[in-house]
DNA sequence: CCTATTTATTCTCGTATTGAGCATAAGAAG
DNA sequence: CTTCTTATGCTCAATACGAGAATAAATAGG
């Protein structure tokens, strides 16, 4: 009766550096790998602190934010499990505050290096309508079961055919280019011809399940950004709205208004003025602000916000 | 080295009848349980599945929204395990249109017999200032280390000292009445001791930690109604905005005005009329209007909304 | 038939927030 | 001292929100 069952614990780490999104990862079997370790079920009294020694083992970096993310449990997309095994891996989604330098073996990368599609800065990447779409789309035709139902999948993820754009979509879009044969982590017939017939899967691909975690931490960071404060996990202590403003874009991936975000977190009561001025911005010196923590008890949900969104929510 | 690791699958299973939000109860050792089973690590292709596969055997019921919520796995609020093996919980929340009628067995409960203080609809229950803020004020009076720490986390999940009421916190607000000693399932002395000097534990108990799983699963579908159309899960494919209105407000806990609500919902393009009118209203009849899949495509985050909130967001 | 009651539905109004952009300030570089 | 760059302040129209008045269409009772 008793197959083996393993719990992984699994970290999407996330910092901002050069106003780049970075993840932290290993090297796991010549790809990238997420920080990872078993629990150990008599040893570990709560999952987090499990993760955190692990964490804290292959990287050498003590974690602050960890927020769990989710368990994912499938049966057929889990590790190459060598008997009859099971695993589970309870993924978090962890930030720290700069990139703190990890140990050898762990390295910090561009996040969009494996989700390419997501960074929408410099306007919609052309990678969307030049590959995602034309072979999401020639997918959609081919198993059409109920009328359209893949093709309005498509839309809503990547906001094409009408619909909007929506940044918290990530792993809908990751889950899409999977079942379309666009991930190489897929090892489907489908991903074997497309190489086979010279076609590049988009975006670096990692091992196992990692890159649908990274996914998974991604939309979850970003939904979250809006309603907790949670940008102040990754920011120093003091800092100048364009930086903290650059941060937000960075995860958020998209360009955000200037004028209109430094009204959001000042008059937000977000952060506070601490009368330094930070001189090398190359122009005007800017004034370094602090995180408001009273915010908490006034406001219920004091996140940053999104343009686009239908307000009130 | 292997201990041996079994997966308990949980759901916190909604409906709403009769202006009441219900949760789906088995009876458990003398107090109700959600439905709950081990995963087969053989048998079950997805934990999803496993949990349908659960529910469907206990309650003959089909789920229909189901959505993962969290894993549970502290060593020290585990059930007693008899040996030294480990036991996570996977909890799911599922809402279920109406109250079909579960198997003998299970029943439907008043989810707010478990949770009282949840309840606002009726305005700020007695309870919370009665009982809840001066016992738990005590206890943030014994040890207070950091100083404050603990009071400033009872105003902000109570909404008492000028913080505002947050109703997505059910989980704050359990997670601090159980440290605090007032949830009968903590066994810890201070629980014990509390009810040898006679005074009760607010809300019903249930069996093990599914009083804390409900908690989760309340917090996170009020959150989720402000920008995802669940509330369409829980009526029937046509209802008069009232009762709409109704059903939402059962969730959040607090009351709704009237003429808002239906703007909202009418321009925000959720609903569309139906032309049919409901004629048992105790007035003038009220039009049926049915949910409007199309806003999925038009709209990035199409809820319901609640008010108090600091748009944007 | 007339009236009170109940619920539905439509509008209005004052206020706050949003999205967009113009204008000014204060540094550095030449 | 002109130009470039970033910071910061301010305006303005469009929209959303919170509250509530006003009107419509049923039912129940006399």
């Amino acid at each position: 009766m008793s197959a083996e069952i393993t719990i992984g614990l699994n970290a999407a780490i996330f910092a901002v550096t050069g106003e780049e999104p970075r993840i932290l990862t290993l090297e796991e079997g010549g790809r990238p790998a997420l920080p990872f370790g078993p629990l150990d079920p008599r040893g570990d009294h709560t999952l987090e602190l499990g993760l955190r020694g692990w964490v804290r083992e292959q990287a050498e970096l003590e974690l602050g934010y960890v927020e769990q993310l989710y368990t994912f449990g499938d049966r057929d997309r889990q590790a190459d499990t060598d008997g009859g095994g099971r695993a589970l891996s309870v993924a978090y989604l962890a930030l720290l505050r700069e990139d703190k330098s990890p140990a050898r073996g762990a390295e910090w990368r561009d996040a969009y290096s494996f989700l390419p599609w997501e960074d929408w800065r410099s306007g919609r990447p052309g990678l969307i309508d030049r590959v995602l779409i034309p072979r999401l789309a020639s997918w959609a035709r081919e198993e059409e079961g109920p009328s359209g139902l893949r093709t309005e999948r498509v839309e809503i993820a990547f906001g094409s055919g009408g619909a909007k754009w929506d940044e918290e979509r990530v792993l809908d879009r990751y889950e899409l280019l999977y079942e379309g044969g666009l991930i190489a982590e897929a090892r489907t017939e489908r991903v074997k011809k497309a190489s086979r017939s010279g076609r590049t899967q988009p975006g670096l691909p990692m091992a196992l399940d990692h890159r649908r975690i990274l996914a998974t931490a991604l939309g979850r960071l970003r939904g979250k950004l809006k309603y907790r404060p949670l940008v102040f996990e990754l920011v120093p202590p003091s800092f100048t709205l364009l930086q903290l403003q650059r941060v937000v874009e960075a995860l958020a991936g998209i360009p955000l208004h200037k004028q209109n975000f430094r009204r959001l977190v000042e008059n937000g009561g977000l952060v506070e003025g601490t009368g330094k001025l930070e001189m090398q911005t190359g122009g005007r010196p800017a004034e370094l602000f602090a995180f408001r923590r009273e915010v908490l008890h006034e406001r219920p949900t004091p996140g940053v916000g999104l343009p686009g969104l239908p307000p009130r929510s």
